[in-house]
DNA sequence: CATCCTGTTCGTATGTTCGCGAACATCGGC
DNA sequence: GCCGATGTTCGCGAACATACGAACAGGATG
């Protein structure tokens, strides 16, 4: 047998599965639910949207959208900000730059 | 108050989530799991791999990729073939390239 | 200050994912 | 026909995801 079989493991980890892929795989966790593929389309055409509009639009409970457009932001897709009584929400535009240029380049594409 | 306000749930779900987030949705989430993301890279730059060849390189169990692989092969990205004792697996070429239009439309990226 | 409007958070129920080892299936070779 | 090599499937527990309504929070407005 090998001496040092437990460092195999670590190398094994090395070797494989790196940074850009934990990155690309939580991005696209962040996008594995219809609603959050739509709120990301719709924010990504307009500037920004409060939560209100999505709610008109989507045939859930609000505190289901809530609930996913927090899973965009803590995949750092979006950011909220406390407008008044509604809450208008943006895309990040740097991170939703990164996500572009991780999946481009996963996917062979190019902006 | 509205007559038709059991309509409102089903015209809300045609106006906002379509087919295309649904299978966008879907291929995220094959791509949700850095495993998945690296057998996908490894199968796009080589044509075919064994089971095993992944199975040496990354540090889980053989079932778990097992696991990850009809995953994979469920959402149909890959298919596998048995060959001899082995099991040779492809990237499915015509999906693939579904998934690179979806997600190149969804992120604004070209070919 | 009471109230309303907009969203978030909490509690809960239900199902899905992830990882493993043990057991099983399959095929070539002895 | 049996064995070994290679993977898959089964069964399980722990963790996470999805959805909802009820309850809560914060700021404008009467």
């Amino acid at each position: 047998m090998f001496a040092n079989m437990e460092t195999l493991l670590p190398l094994k980890i090395e070797t494989s599965i790196g940074a850009d892929h934990v990155r690309l795989a939580r991005l696209a966790k962040a996008l594995s639910h219809p609603v959050r593929v739509f709120v990301l389309e719709f924010l990504s055409r307009r500037a920004c949207c409060y939560s209100g509009d999505l709610s008109d639009l989507l045939p859930i409970a609000k505190s289901t959208l809530s609930q996913h457009l927090r899973e965009l932001k803590d995949a750092g897709l979006i950011q909220g900000e406390l407008e008044a009584p509604k809450v208008r929400y943006c895309l990040r535009r740097d991170n939703w730059e990164q996500a572009r240029a991780l999946f481009g380049d996963f996917l062979g594409l190019e902006a």
